[in-house]
Order: structure tokens, then C-alpha cells, then sequence
DNA sequence: ATCGCTATTTTTGGATACAAAATGGCGATA
DNA sequence: TATCGCCATTTTGTATCCAAAAATAGCGAT
């Protein structure tokens, strides 16, 4: 499986977008980053036109690429969106109906949710779990719903540094439980082909979720710093890990990661 | 204002498969679409790279690019996501609520297309104008909206040859004053601050608009070919423009449109 | 006649060289 | 001292060249 330099390149750039190594304004020189890759001018550059076009980085016409900046009003924004559209798939699949086969592997999948959720206090080593299940219901939904554009819209959503489908916001409890009973909620309805009841949860669900981010990150809960730029547009700048948030990227750290 | 290469070549060959000049399914072979075009692969490259993003071409790693093919299933799932999103759009337009002095422009561009629906039976002459009454109304609602996300979405789903916002069904004179009398009763709403309301009418406004676009191609009384694959997975290939029709782009044609 | 292999051609991907635009600094001038 | 304008440098955009992958054509074996 020949994979090409662009595409690498590609890959690797997003990941350092995606988990803030590269930061939200900073310009992206050509020169200097294709001798940090170790590859050309050429390959940079479709790398660089597919990182704007996925709406991570900003162009203008012969000054270049800058990492782009996303206030807590686009995130909120994004989840607005977003919810609309889960929303959308998930009536679309309680419509279409799911085959039982599928309604019971889901419902496995929410009972591992259960039995991580079950103690009486959040495990930090629970988080990659649960999120990996998270992920799985949703996209299974939306895979279910058919709609290649309800899919890549809300694909593109999650192209916000520390506001992908990889985060999970670790750090109330009952929080959690009740986003999880959601899912049941959701699955429940999706069973009995109540379009318009799976429709109103997974929209509020995915709204909610937007709100206590927005709501965490401005409160300070989170490890992810605000920019208070003085025309009043506080944009989200940086964030380090901890125990309360789930950034986990893939597993492996391309080797390259150190160059940069 | 000087435009680079590639902005000139993206937007040239963005209209040719937009307008259907150039076929879905077809291959873009680099070095002949590069000579046609007078420049040399590396913008075009660039160029295929961005249209490939936007969701015109297909791309395979060393195989090149070919023309999108969509099928009428594409086309309803895409009137399906915009109308949820143009939906949100206008509930949150409610919401926040419209200033006196826009609501009033909007009337009186909903008045122009009254009186352009006003005689007795559809006049070809009159498509343009009210195309562009049309996308005005929506694009309107989307900027009030003032979500980023949604009207870039939305903007997605209209890259579809001969499904973008710029195709009015100018056949059926009853189904054009309906359509049009859910553009009042939209702004209705919207200035009642009715969400629900406005959402609900903006909604299957849009979703309709899709099925009978769909109803249209598949009874022949579009001048869009079908092709009849054997998978059954009918594409939309080709088109003729009539009176039935507005492709109307653009009135300058682009001088080197001869060359492909 | 058909299948499968290899050699050749074609086409795409990447590196480099060159052109044009933007940036930054310096000095002249008000 | 602040501002404007010009020139040097840097950076981006484009063209060309080279490498690698894929498509093609031709040949031979079955």
C-alpha cells in the first residue's frame, strides 16, 4: 500500500493541528516545514491547500497558510450544527429501521458504557473506553442513516483542535451518566422506529455536549487556555493533558514528531 | 487584485463541471488539461486538488482525478441534509430575530418574485430574475443565522452539477407559486420569532424542492440524461439547456472556454 | 484464440529552478 | 520624530525536470 509524501504529509500535519502541537495562528512557512518533513516544496503545498480546504488552516492568495483560530462561538456553532444533523440521521435510521442484528450489537457496545460508568467515581483510565465506544455509536448511526453528506458534514465539525469526537469531557459524574442513558434513550427509539423521539434526543444530546464544553472551557475546568483578545473574540489557544480529558491520539507517534 | 493561476484555473474548471461541460466520470489527464488550459500542471494540480476537496472530483493516489458521478440518490440525500440545515438556520434567524429594516428588504424581494409569478404562465424570460431573487432570499436567512458552519455546508450541497442553488424547475406554474408562498410564510415566522414554525415550513420547503427535482429527472421532463448502469445505480450525466431550465452561470464566458 | 508475462510508454508524484509578490529595513523628507 | 518611499531580502507561486507508479502493447505459451 504505496502511500504518497502529500498524503503523509497530510496526515501528519493534522495531527499536530488537531492536538495543538502546531497553534492556533501560527503561520506555516513553507521552507522551514518541508525540511522539518523531510520532503519538498511540492507535496507541502497540496498537503497545506487540503489542510484549508478541510477548514484547519486559513490561506490568502501569496502570503501563506496560518493555523486557523476558532473562537468558543465557532465551537458552539459546530455542535449546533452537528446536532441538527445527528439529529437528522438518527430519524433517517429509526425510519429506515435497523436490523436486530445490528440494534444488539449496539446495545452490547452502550453495555460496556454502562459497566465503565457503573463505579461510583470517574476512572481516568476509563476515558479511552469510553470514548472509543462513543465514537463507534455515533458513526455507527450515522453510517446506518446512508447520507454521505449528513457523514462528511459531521466529519468536518470535529476538524476543531480539542473539540473532535476524541474528546470527552471526564469530569462530572452524573454528567456522564446521563449522557449515557441518551444513548439508550436514542437506541431505544431508533427500535421502535420513533423517528421524531430519536430526532429530539440525539439533538439535544449533541447540543448539551456543546454547551458544557463551551461552558468548561470557560469556566477553567479544562486544560485548554483562552485567548481574551481585546476586540473580544477569546479564541481557544492551547490546551496540556491531563487525567480530566481525553485528547488520546493514535497510539503510535509518527517519528517524525519530534522535528517539528 | 491580482489572481493567481490556480484561483483562475480552479474557478474555470469548477464552472465546466458544474455546467456539465465537462462529464461526470470523465478523466482529467494533467499534461493535455494543463496545455488546454495554457498553464502548467503544477496549478492545475493544485487545482484538481482543491475541486477534489470540494467534492467535484474523485481522486485515487497515482491514478489521477475523474469528474464526480452523483447519483439521483446523492441529489435527494443532499436536499435531505440542506433541509435541516437551512431549517436550523431559519429557527435561529427567529430566534435572534431580524432587524425592521431587513425584514422589509426581504418583503420586497419576496414582491419581486410575486409579481414575476403573477401572470397566468410561466415565463422563461423570467427564470433568471427569480433564481436570483431566490438565492438571495436563502442566502439572506443563512448569513443571519450567523453560523459559519451551516452556511458552509450548505454551500456543499450545492456542488452538484445541475442540482446547485443556481437550477430553478420552472415547469409547473402551481407548484412555483406554492414554493414561493413558503418563502412568505417563512419570513412570517421569522419575524413572528416563531422558530418552530419556521424551521417546520423551511424544512419541507427545501426537502420538497429535492424529491420534485428528483421526480422531474426520473420522469424525463428535465433535460438531464440518466444513465441506466446495470448496478442500477442511476447517474445523472448530462445536460441540454431549454426554457424548462436556468443553468444560468455566469454572463462573461470565460474566453478559454473553447479550448476544452 | 486466450491468457499471462514482460518491455515500453504514458501518466502521475516529487524535487528543483525560476518568477513574482510581499515583507522589512533604511534613508530622505516634512 | 514620524512618515513615506525605495531597495534588498524573504516567501510564495509557477514552470520544468526527474523518478516512480500505472497503463498499455506486444510477445509467447498454452
Amino acid at each position: 500500500m504505496a502511500i504518497t509524501s502529500t498524503e503523509e504529509v497530510t496526515d501528519v500535519l493534522r495531527e499536530h493541528i488537531m492536538s495543538g502541537h502546531i497553534r492556533p495562528g501560527q503561520k506555516l512557512q513553507q521552507i522551514p516545514l518541508s525540511e522539518a518533513l523531510g520532503v519538498s516544496r511540492t507535496p507541502l503545498r497540496t498537503a497545506l491547500a487540503n489542510l484549508a480546504n478541510e477548514g484547519l488552516l486559513q490561506y490568502e492568495s501569496n502570503r501563506g497558510y496560518t493555523v486557523r483560530e476558532f473562537s468558543l462561538e465557532d465551537v458552539s456553532a459546530a455542535y449546533v450544527a452537528r446536532s441538527v444533523l445527528e439529529g437528522q440521521a438518527a430519524a433517517i435510521t429509526a425510519r429506515l429501521g435497523l436490523p436486530a442484528r445490528q440494534i444488539e450489537t449496539l446495545e452490547s457496545w452502550l453495555e460496556t458504557g454502562d459497566r465503565l460508568l457503573a463505579k461510583a467515581s470517574l476512572d481516568p483510565r476509563d476515558i479511552g473506553p469510553y470514548r472509543d465506544m462513543n465514537v463507534r455509536f455515533h458513526d455507527s448511526l450515522l453510517d446506518a442513516a446512508a447520507n454521505r453528506w449528513i457523514s462528511d458534514f459531521v466529519r468536518q465539525t470535529q476538524n476543531i483542535p480539542f473539540a473532535s469526537n476524541r474528546l470527552i469531557i471526564w469530569l462530572d459524574h452524573d454528567i456522564m451518566v446521563r449522557s449515557h442513558d441518551d444513548h439508550h434513550r436514542i437506541l431505544r427509539a431508533i427500535a421502535a422506529r420513533d423517528a421524531m423521539r430519536a430526532e429530539a434526543i440525539m439533538r439535544e444530546h449533541v447540543q448539551f455536549a456543546g454547551e458544557y464544553l463551551c461552558e468548561c472551557v470557560r469556566r477553567g475546568d479544562l486544560p485548554i487556555a483562552i485567548d481574551q483578545s481585546p476586540a473580544g473574540s477569546d479564541t481557544i489557544v492551547a490546551a496540556g493533558e491531563n487525567n480530566a480529558m481525553a485528547m488520546a491520539r493514535a497510539e503510535k507517534p509518527n517519528p517524525r514528531d519530534h522535528l517539528l
